[in-house]
DNA sequence: GTCTATACGGCGATAGAC
DNA sequence: GTCTATCGCCGTATAGAC
């Protein structure tokens, strides 16, 4: 419930997550000091011991918004779709604007991922959930979009994720890697995943084209 | 110039770098200091200084050590197949033993990739590198297996990258993750793209199952 | 080649004024 | 609620003994 501008307090606090979450997503949890997340947020540094307690709870903090931020609003890009396919197209559509928008948000839950969770049994709990609460709205939005059940949905929420995964990590090493090329292999795949665990009768995925005789040209 | 009898001590060096390795992947570049790294090692901590010149150099060393071990590793696995299955089964075996087997390595990659990349140009141009060699092998290996150019085999190679490391970030997340199945999906992934890019009138990828109806012919 | 000893800046965190 | 001032520890890195 947003007020007048009396409240003061939820504008620091605001500012510090912000600041947080971008220096966490680009030099890591351990590699970002309390000071320049001061610097940063243009406050002084007890603020934010006042605001989080310590720098795990800025952490925990920092992690609830950005997953929020992520699905809500990746799931509010899949609403209001009148068939599967559009469905599907809003989904992925909302995944790129993210991926193209708000890069840093990915990257901070893959970076906290590999970095802390090893090590933080609190946070290993958010993660876990924030990845189970992405996969779910996956499955539920197949469910959704087709009208019944696909066998082993979450497999291909797995492998969606996954895949999405591999893009913000292939920006870190291409920045001028080709969403349009990566989207449209990523859409193809869970196409066929779908399409092969709804009808299983498609068999085509237990051999690889034994190939090499008729037709080949590798150009021209 | 070493001015004796005696060399530089390789095996202070294997050490050091078996500890670093271990240490990174674990605590990230940033959460790993000196002072540890030559506990670990069981060294004292200025002969770090002495073979790798500063933090950034070990860095270095370790990330050509573990890119190199990971790399031929796994072509070694993918060597003397018969034909295009046994080359692809070869090959995702290797990369499943190394996931299970050594699985700091590539989390190691992941984690340098997303820490420092952005702010080390020498460990981006180490990183990238590393990519494109395992993708390349990746894309000698279908041309090998098939005996032609799989169309657009780059798309091949960071698909399977790219869900080679969802498997490494999900079993951070769960390590109780079913790798069979995980490793089911990938190779079915994969044939599904080489087939559909060596055989273009597989035209299944077009198209969602349009809520139940009947589906797409596979192969005639 | 490897060690002990040390410099010194940055780290997370706290006390107390206003 | 936010600030200034400060603590004690750990970080990277260096000098010099053996």
């Amino acid at each position: 419930m947003p007020r007048g501008p009396y409240r003061k307090s939820n504008v620091t606090r605001e500012k510090i997550l912000v600041a947080a979450t971008e220096l966490f997503a680009r030099h890591g949890y351990a590699g970002t000091g309390v000071d320049r997340l001061a610097e940063k947020s243009c406050i002084a540094k007890t603020a934010i011991y006042y605001h989080f307690g310590n720098k795990e709870g800025l952490l925990a903090a920092v992690l609830d918004r950005a997953a929020s931020e992520w699905i809500e609003s990746i799931k509010q890009s899949a609403d209001r779709a009148e068939n599967a396919e559009e469905a599907l197209d809003r989904a992925l559509g909302g995944m790129r604007t993210m991926v193209e928008k708000k890069p840093w948000i990915m990257k901070l839950l893959l970076l906290l991922t590999l970095e802390v969770v090893d090590e933080k049994p609190e946070i290993r709990e958010a993660m876990t959930q924030i990845y189970l609460r992405a996969r779910n709205n996956i499955v539920a939005g197949l469910r959704d979009a087709l009208g019944f059940e696909v066998p082993k949905a979450e497999e291909v929420g797995n492998a969606l994720l996954g895949l999405l995964q591999a893009i913000v990590i292939g920006l870190e090493l291409a920045p001028r890697l080709s969403l349009d090329e990566a989207f449209v292999n990523i859409r193809d795949i869970i196409v066929f995943m779908v399409a092969s665990r709804v009808d299983p009768t498609l068999q085509l995925s237990t051999q690889l084209p034994p190939a090499m005789a008729p037709t080949v040209p590798t150009r021209g």
